[in-house]
DNA sequence: AGGTGTGAATTCTTTCACAGCG
DNA sequence: CGCTGTGAAAGAATTCACACCT
């Protein structure tokens, strides 16, 4: 994998399948729901519904960090909130850059769910020099330039890039070189970093392509023609194994999003890859 | 769901596997980047790379697809990105909207990755009267109650909370009401819909909450002391079966969620730039 | 009774490794 | 030869289903 490595030598059976971990939040979540409504105990059953998954799995998943419930009675709110927060880390604070500062960068800067989990935004950092100084959720923006000082000075070991694709990669290299070890990337790229660093990557384009998969597909069984879609007409296009031509032409392919370059804020794509 | 089952390789195979599927989109922009370098042809482990995948995993998952490739030679770049886009149903155009204008709603909004994947912003809806008119990235912002009247009119299926918490099931169960059947939901809430509908999430605090979980256990591991219990912080706090009692006093446990902001206070967010 | 904790069974993914086509 | 396409093996993750504790 490019991307971080998540191949860990496993030395130690205390291992927690990623999948469970990825879940936790989720649980975490609920759980201080109920805790704010001051609920006592919770069963696995009840937890699960508020969490998303089945209870069968939310218990394999409990199983991994411990027995944590009592039988017949189910799961302590409070204590189990502990439990998770711990498992997650979540009992020390977080010191968080986030380099970019565009709408996106600002909107994150402004989330409240942030510090409600022991993460805190040390710094924004932004390569617009008329960004400098200004304050954007009550942070004033830093430069750039500044970047390696703010992250060894406040210890700061996990990074949020929301800038253009375009400076993603070499604003990853600077964080990873100044001692980020995680990084949570917007922008639409793959990262390379070295062994040891984790990388996490939210995309909106990509969620909506997923989506679409499964909403043509609906669209297509609801018509009762599941032979590929209105393919039939002039699908199939472009042929197969000849030398390489576009499909352009053709059917109602709309113009091929050739650009994916975004105007409007965006920026300069291309990149070495 | 009329489960077509999988049985021999016809050329469309009706079940892509989930984990193939949230990947074209990965491959689909690397061979983009590649198109736009007018690049002809690769070899799945120079797409791979691109990808941030494993040549294996690529190969596996274009034979999913059908055999676009050609063997000695590699896949025509041109030619894939066509049957990549219509597989993910981007051939077609799909109007979204995008409901809750916030810090995060604008930034979705500007989103230039938006327009280029066949996706088209129709809408920008919010509860604040105030909004209503104000234009957000050249659209101009509608209020909720238009939302059933915006969906239908403009054929509308897919759509983006980015809203409260608080407002979120809310908004969801209108949308999917007026025939919205796939949902990216931004709000740190489990979305219920009825079966049909999909909805894939997008939380920033969980994205932050799994990279903590590895980056303690980097700090562990680095100290040289795998062994978890070993109660190696502040040892194991709270008894694991007494009552039920917060985890109070005891070590440090950091004022938990000490100043968690109120109900639906806070607001998820993420995208790339 | 009422639920948890978990081995076992099942299903989904990833990785191997190699036959075979261009 | 070089590289794709793929059965088959290996590894996760999910689901079952039930023994067992309170």
């Amino acid at each position: 994998m490019a991307t971080g490595r998540t191949h860990r030598p496993a030395t130690r059976s205390r291992g927690i399948p990623e999948a469970t971990v990825a879940r936790l939040p989720l649980y975490l979540r609920a759980l201080t729901a109920l805790s704010e409504r001051s609920v006592p105990t919770v069963s696995s059953e009840e937890l699960a519904t508020a969490a998303g998954v089945n209870s069968a799995k939310l218990r394999k998943d409990f199983s991994y960090l411990g027995s944590y419930g009592t039988r017949g009675v189910g799961y302590d709110v409070e204590y189990l909130v502990y439990q998770i927060s711990r498992e997650l880390g979540l009992t020390q604070d977080w010191p968080v850059v986030i380099v970019g500062i565009g709408n996106l960068g600002a909107a994150l800067a402004n989330y409240g769910g942030f510090a409600s989990r022991g993460f805190r935004v040390a710094a924004l950092i932004d390569a617009d020099p008329a960004m400098a100084g200004k304050p954007v959720a009550g942070i004033p923006v830093q430069h750039t330039d500044e970047l390696e000082k703010i992250i060894t000075d406040n210890g700061v070991s996990i990074g949020v890039i929301a800038t253009p694709a375009g400076a993603a990669q070499q604003v990853c290299d600077r964080l990873v070189a100044a001692g980020i070890t995680s990084i949570l990337n917007f922008a639409p790229t793959v990262l390379s970093v070295p062994d040891g660093v984790d990388v996490r990557k939210v995309d909106l384009s990509i969620e909506l392509q997923i989506l679409a998969f499964h909403e043509q597909r609906k669209a297509g069984e609801e018509v009762g023609a599941p032979e590929e879609a209105a393919g039939a007409a002039g699908a199939v296009p472009p042929p197969p194994v000849t030398p390489h031509r576009a499909p352009s032409g053709a059917s109602g392919a709309p113009g091929t999003d050739s650009g994916r370059q975004g105007p409007d804020g965006d920026v300069p794509a291309v990149m070495p890859a």
